[in-house]
DNA sequence: GATGAATGAGTCTTCATTCAT
DNA sequence: AATGAATGAAGACTCATTCAT
């Protein structure tokens, strides 16, 4: 039968998977070795090279896996009927982030940082990822366009705008996490509760400009 | 006299440290080769070799100095006496990551994902990263304090906080534009402005989590 | 089957001991490139780098090898119910050292001196050889012993100084003959024997001394 | 006064060689880089260059002063009226060989297991060096004619054969006690005295060889 | 003469990938 | 289908020597 056997193949690609990104978490990408991630999946060279064409296939495989099970994990709170408020949502988004790394052992904050270093240089990646996040700031988006549609936010917004805003956020929160640490999903939605109630906030970059 | 002056030095040592992030922009960080950066700076392989220890070292003098000129930048705009308010200072914040990458064809956001990366794993480069970013949170809280004193906050508010989520707003903004582009200092600001406008917004993460 | 057989392995590793050695003789142990080991071996870069680490334990290995060899060849000749007196003992050992140096084309004399230049600067190596030269002296006085158990030398000598003075003699005859040539075994044997002869040869160092 | 000029110069070439001599003894001859000695001289590049051609150079005339500093101290032991019978004659010799080395710091031993080594693959250090053993050797057979001509030593017997054996247990003694360590000059002369006295010796080779 | 900055050929070593078995 | 030995191009770095000042 051969759907046994292409369960064990994807059992096996997984396996070489998941060893690549535990060595790119210790390594990073460029200092991870073939043979790194042949021992670490415990396979002979030969079956990693079944498996995937070369390194760089690898590479994105791994980074595409962490996008996919990422969104997974983002859609049902993205694709609701009655989605949180602005700060809750941002909330939820960030403890799902730091909720999956604590999961697998693989920590996805410091994987993205290593995919967007490498998406600089490798078109592929770069074009991958880019869909992904397009993806992501559009569901944050179509979001903002269910909250002007139940009234929480002005219909006079961007909802663009507002996707990217906290697209912005969220990303921010990744990068600080992983470099400085000392950061909470709730850090982040309670400091910037209170920035936004600066009387006059002036949040609205133009008017900051003109004043 | 074969002695250099030492003007002459840190002439030279810019030029390669300026080869270097054109290389690590166009090849990122570990596939360019130090013939890529010895043939940048036009100088010869001994020559460069006199200046820097080895490949580790450029990469760290040249994301230090990317720090340290990205500092000067902000210095100005933190530590103000009448600071604009948190939208406007966002967008002045922005703005000055832009125009820098503009000014000397360092894009400056990028050069900063590759820093990001690299300090996984290296860390020297973590430690003077860590520097320079907790520095930056904390002149953020300073201006936060400020806000406060000027009444433009709420005195019950954690300026560290504020400072927290400005820093991911900013990092987050360069980490958007880096990979997807299309969003400038002032997208995210109006987003912002909108998102925060959001009745009950409800942007402290307690109640989200709650609600 | 890949995997390749001990025997193979070690055919492997001798063949590139054995090129190193010509090399060696030929341009000295630092002269000697790895390209030129690599070539003389007749295997491809990775495969030799595959069997030793580095060049060091290739230098560390060859010298190794060499004095393996010559303790096989002087076992039988110090470890005998019935050792020849002092004289024809020597000449046996100097003879087993330049019939061993014509048989397989290593010159040993010249390879020893090339080892104990380099194990002036090398711990690993000063170790071996300090090792196997300390063995060959205490097989000397061994021999010593039976000699005085058979009669031939006083019971009143120290068997260790005989020890010590019959490996100067084999010593300083690899030297003479690797530097300056023209000395046999047997011409060595024929001017000790002379020199011995010395009426009050005061061969005893502490009467030279008062003299 | 070019008379003091030429001291000078005397002066300059001597500092640099006991540098490299330093360096040498520490490194090795090929792990010695002539920033090495440079350094150790105290000079500049250009001086140092100016003084000697090149590496070679230097290596040359440092093991070819040592030689001549050894020569000077055997003059006066080799060539004297009334030498000491051989036992004496010989621990003179390696006495002297190892006050000269207490004296300046500059393990002549040492040095010369390194010169010998280097000896193998430059022909004309192979030649200097020659000179120096032959003439050597040529002045122990020169004692030995005066043994043989003051009765200590049998008429019939080839003084060059004597000197070589001397000279094999000079230079053995010497690569004993830089290996090895643990060996005196009285060492040997008393461990030689012993098997000398070998009931039926046959320190002759050619008997040992028949028996 | 003196200086030391600059040169660049030459070394060791790694590692992605292939392919005989 | 699987294995892992073998390949060799490519990279980081050193250091003897030169020569402009």
């Amino acid at each position: 039968m051969p759907i046994i056997s292409n369960e064990k193949r994807d059992a096996r690609r997984t396996q070489i998977l998941n060893a690549a990104r535990r060595c790119f978490l210790r390594e990073g990408l460029h200092a991870t070795t073939m043979p790194d991630v042949i021992q670490a999946s415990g396979l002979s060279t030969g079956a990693v090279y079944s498996y995937f064409k070369n390194k760089e296939d690898i590479i994105q495989a791994a980074l595409k896996t962490s996008m996919v099970e990422l969104s997974d994990l983002l859609q049902p709170i993205l694709h609701t009927d009655s989605p949180l408020p602005p700060g809750g949502l941002l909330c939820q988004i960030m403890e799902a982030i730091v909720r999956f790394s604590a999961r697998d052992g693989f920590d996805l904050k410091r994987l993205a940082l290593l995919g967007w270093s490498e998406a600089q240089r490798n078109a592929r990646l770069r074009s991958s990822m880019g869909t992904f996040y397009i993806a992501f700031r559009n569901d944050l988006a179509g979001v903002a366009k269910e909250w002007q549609r139940t009234g929480i936010i002005d219909s006079s917004a961007d909802p663009e705008d507002i996707g990217k805003a906290l697209l912005a956020l969220v990303l921010g929160f990744v990068v600080q996490a992983a470099i400085i640490g000392e950061v909470e999903p709730e850090t982040i939605s309670r400091g910037l509760h209170w920035a936004c109630r600066a009387s006059e906030s002036g949040l609205k970059g133009s008017e900051a400009k003109d004043g």
